[in-house]
DNA sequence: GTCTATAGCAGGATAGAC
DNA sequence: GTCTATCCTGCTATAGAC
């Protein structure tokens, strides 16, 4: 092993396990020393790499959640485009699917939904990555996507509300794992993530609006 | 002032203000010190009063949190009963109305809302007060109003399900302020805040069905 | 590039005067 | 009940050996 690879690995291995801990924990709450042990590696490789724990959470979401989300991203488009029809129905289908089964492994999964949560409530520095290069752009694509289903002149506003709410939806159901099973009595197995791909499709696509129907309660 | 008093006051002072500081940066972010000196008190208050920096925050959900969620309840049956009809529509109105309006300042109400979201995402302790005491009581009490809405025997889950994407949406909508501010491009003003409850209840009601409409997009 | 050692400071908590 | 003073631990960051 050359001294680049161990470079590397390390750096590597700095960068995982300070994902998984400030998504876990908050960043206030992880210490260099915890990220260090869990890389099995010293003290000082954070500041030497990084050079301070602040850079090195810009860093994670640079070099791990934004790559990340793009991925996230190109799933979603994959999977919409292999549906037989397009429609608002298969927009949300295709997000639900891509944010709660998608290519990421569960725990992958976690992560990356804990930190974005995180700073979308107390956005930080990293705010501006997530909004510029990932929140803004694919909006900005499903904006197109679903406007060729309305009527013209219909008000953009409108549209990025339903945009927001779809991703609400999403969201909530990835990052409050512990309220969803104590409500529902259901821990996140393959079954209950398929079920919530449907319920959310549904519920994004139809609302509460069956209620009233008797289709959807 | 009898000391009694003066006990009393800085008791309220330092709960107000350790929420306060809770609720913006968490609690691994807000020190002891700063509580105490956004409360005008001394170091040892928090120690004397509450024992430790943990029961501070316990207590803070206990005699703050959960008594203003449950004012929150209230105003929501309030404003529901008062309705001129009931039906899954003057439900979800209610709740926004109740949520994003109510009758907390915006103050108040982010705080709420950010330690809910704190709590959502990442349970201590107070997660327990949160879901018995408040969460619990108040699903069950929607479940059974929207119930009557339902054909029998339609599934409990699915209704459980429902109840909690409306929730997800309003609670959002309070929750992720800025990234709503930089995708609408509108700042938390009255006007906005009464067209988000005009969203929330068509989009908790209707959902995206209507877009194949051309109703909602 | 990785280590040890340590500087320098902020954290929670407590003892004891008033 | 409230204060000052202090303990001790843990933090980030850096200097310098290897």
């Amino acid at each position: 092993m050359t001294p680049k690879e161990k470079h590397d690995f390390t750096k590597e291995r700095l960068l995982n396990e300070a994902e998984a801990l400030f998504a876990q924990k908050g960043y206030d709450a992880v210490s260099v020393r915890q990220i260090t042990a869990a890389a099995h590696c010293n003290l000082a490789a954070v500041n030497y790499h990084f050079g301070s724990k602040q850079n090195l959470y810009l860093e994670v979401f640079r070099a791990r959640w934004v790559p990340r989300a793009r991925r996230l991203q190109e799933y979603f488009g994959k999977f919409f485009a292999a549906q037989d029809s397009h429609s608002p129905t298969t927009v949300a289908k295709s997000l639900a699917e891509a944010f709660l089964i998608g290519p990421l492994s569960d725990e992958e999964r976690q992560r990356h939904h804990q930190l974005m949560a995180r700073e979308l409530g107390q956005p930080t520095e990293a705010f501006e990555l997530v909004a510029e290069q990932v929140m803004r752009p694919f909006i900005k694509g499903l904006a197109e996507t679903l406007r060729s289903f309305m009527p013209e002149g219909q008000g953009e506003e409108r549209l990025m509300l339903n945009i927001l709410s779809m991703f609400a939806t999403v969201l909530y159901f990835s990052f409050a794992h512990m309220a969803v099973t104590r409500i529902t009595g259901r821990e996140y197995d393959a079954a209950f993530k398929a079920r919530l791909v449907e319920h959310i499709t549904e519920f994004s696509v139809k609302g509460l609006g069956g209620i009233e129907k008797g289709a959807l309660l």
